[in-house]
Order: structure tokens, then sequence, then C-alpha cells
DNA sequence: CAGAAATTTTTCCGCCACGGCAAGTTTTGC
DNA sequence: GCAAAACTTGCCGTGGCGGAAAAATTTCTG
């Protein structure tokens, strides 16, 4: 394995993330602007300058190329989590992380450009395909595992023995889920921001960590 | 369309529903004895002696076909529901058809037998499958669908503005998902039936019809 | 009941997904 | 530098998937 967990990463290291990325990045982008049928492991290949085979050294199809940006996601905010000073308290750290990631840009509130519209368009379409909620099922599996870890050692208990860390990583989990289904159908166009804060708020007392 | 809606089925008709529900389940036996990657198309058209362009006529995939009779039995729940006496109860009809499929043939409580074990594993791996799970979650939401309108019908309410019903059914559909996965992975094995019977029984306190 | 009409099943065919294997390349570590 | 390790690539066989038209079956009609 690595023995060291990050900093210095070799060129090759690099490269590979370098790729990997822009695999899953481009897969994302074909299948919201044609459609998921209408994407082929070549095309999306083509757009990242690697060879199809090369593709599929890196994922098994599609479905994992596009969920691999969704678990990075979940796993880039447990992470964090982990980075956040001891003494916040906790709901105050998650609300923190998770709005972070889940902020994003705020986009200008006015009218909804042509473009904005076809891309949540295409994202509703795409998540609706069978194939990729299996692989976002299993992409949640494992984020909320490490998300509960994070929990875990930060109020200091043991995962195996205490559900709490569980419950809030599935709660939280399942909240991000709501509210960014919530961003793509609400008429008209909402972020996902203030909704999903408003969410955690409203978890955040209801499951204050037991003493 | 048939004008009709059941009684008179033509021997056509008949055929299809035959080989329908005999490829779903020749679809699940090989799944589950062989494990899903060991089970070709080819194998389980075979086994149901039809062609195997037939079995694509009639599901697009394996996950498909093992899905349909996940929903066919939900399907069949939200039929039943409607056939019980209006007099009785929401919660005692639900629960009387939704045990009455669940309930099943109630085992010998003794020792498991070694091909019950066997067959408890294969279907336990076999709902790991990340194309599975895509097929149920999409099968969840129509079998939902259904069962809402009939919760709806039942108690006259408008499921557009009104959003009891499809309350109910999800919260149904959740308990039958986790009794169904606790019977599983629990240890003994349990039977699902008085699992979810509690469960129903918990929810039914919380979820009365709203006056 | 024969023959037409409608529908299903089958055969044939091509495209694409998927993954093992054996070069060919690049990065690493000494 | 140079050899080993790791990554990329092309080749190729198996299987999933679906369109199109022939063959078989059931249903309809005179």
């Amino acid at each position: 394995m690595t023995p060291d967990a990050d900093a210095p990463l070799g060129l090759r290291e690099r490269k590979k993330r370098e790729t990997r990325v822009a695999l899953s990045r481009a897969t994302i982008r074909l299948c919201v602007e044609r459609g998921w049928e209408n994407v082929t492991v070549e095309d999306i290949a083509a757009v990242a300058n690697v060879s199809v085979r090369t593709f599929r050294n890196y994922f098994s199809g599609k479905a994992e190329a596009i969920a691999a940006s969704h678990v990075e996601r979940m796993l880039r905010i447990a992470d964090e989590l982990r980075a956040r000073p001891a003494t916040e308290p906790l709901w105050d750290a998650i609300t923190g992380v998770v709005l972070a990631e889940f902020g994003g840009p705020a986009e200008p509130a006015g009218a909804e450009s042509p473009q904005a519209r076809r891309w949540r368009d295409g994202v509703r379409l795409m998540l609706a395909e069978p194939a990729l909620q299996g692989e976002i099922v299993k992409a949640n599996a494992a984020a909320q595992g490490a998300f509960a870890e994070a929990v875990a050692e930060r109020i200091g208990s043991d995962p195996a023995h205490d559900v709490y860390p569980k419950l809030v990583a599935a709660v939280v989990g399942a909240a991000s889920s709501v509210a960014v289904e919530h961003s793509l159908t609400a008429e008209p166009p909402t972020a996902v921001g203030p909704v999903l804060a408003e969410m955690l708020e409203r978890l955040a007392v209801g499951l204050r960590a037991p003493s």
C-alpha cells in the first residue's frame, strides 16, 4: 500500500488521479448532454484522450464512472470533518463541511438560463437510469461507512457498539439525496444549499450527540 | 386495448403470462444457485424452453426479469387491498394483505437445512448486485404509486393534494424492504412474517388516518 | 371449416460492453 | 543510466442488446 497517507504524491499517482477524474467528468458531461443511451465508452475515451481499454482499467462501466465523482465528494466530506477543530460542536462541523461541498458557486438568482435548464433536465434524466441508481446505492453505502467512522472518531465512541454514528451518517446522506433531488425537480429551480441547510438544522435539533 | 379488465383471458394472453413468470422464476433460480455472473441469458432461455430473443422480448435483461417478480407481488398487494371490505379499518386491511403475501409457508422452526442456507446466501449475494438494486428502486417506485392509489381510494382522498397515501405507501414499502433484509442477514435465520407484523403494528399507531 | 388477419416466436445480423493477454511505454528507485 | 515496476494500449473472444423479416400460432370472419 501507500504508507504515506497523502502529501508526497509521485508524478505517477498524480497522473492517475488526473485521468480518473477526467474520465468521470467526461462521462457525466456526455451523458447529461446526449442522454445515457447515446454515449459509448468509445466517445468518452476519445474526449479524455485515452484508449477505450484504459477507460476499462479505471471503471467497470459508465455507471461506475459517474458514481465515482459522487463517492469522491462524500469521502472528501468525511475527510474534512476529521480536519475540523475538535472543539467545534459536532453538528456545526457537519453543517460546515456538507454545505461547503454542496453549496457550490451560488447561481445568479435571476431567471434560469436556457443552458442551465438543459443541464438540469439532463441530470434528472441521467439519474433516473436504473444502472446508475444501483451504483449510487453502492456508493452511498461506502461513503456512509467512512462518514460514520469520522463521526465516531470525533465524539470518541466505538462504531461497533454505538449506532449513533451510523444513524448520523445515514441521516445526513438521506438529507443530501433529498435536497439534491428537490433542487432538480423544484419549480422554479432552487439552489441545493439553503434547502440542505434548513434540513441539517432541523436534524441537528433532534439528533444531538448522546451524553 | 382490452376492454374487459380480467376474466375471459384468451389462450394467447394466458400463455404470455405463463412464459413471463416462467422466465422470471428461472432467472431468479439460476442466479441464486450459480451467482449473478455465472448465468447467461442463453442459460435462462434454455431452462424456459424459448429462444434467447424471446427472453429479450419480455425483459431488457437479467435484472428486470428478477425485479419483475417483485413488482408483481407489490401490485398484487395493492389489488388485494382494494378487494378488502370497505368497512375494515385501513391498517387492519394493510396488515392483512401484506402479511398474506410476505408471510409465506411458515418454515419449520427447527434448525435450518443446508439447502435453505445456500438459498438464503444466494439471495443475499444476488441482491447485492448494483444492476439489480437499480431495477428494484425503479420497481418500488412503480409499486408504491399503485399502493398509494389504493390507499387514497380506500380513505376517499385525492392523491394529488393529500400526501398521506404516499406516505403510507412509502413507509410500508420501506418496512417490507427492511424486514426482508433483516430476515436474510439475521442469525439465527428469522421468518419475515413476525418481524414485519411488529413493524406494521408500530407504524399503524403513529400513522392513523387523518381525521 | 378454410382462409385471412393479427400477434408472437424465431432466425439472422450487427453494434457495443466487458475483460484476459501480451506487447509497448513511462515512472520509479537504486 | 538501468533494471524493475507500473500503466497504457491493441487484439480478440464471449455475451448483452435490439432491429428486421421470416416462420409459427392464435384469433377472427365468411
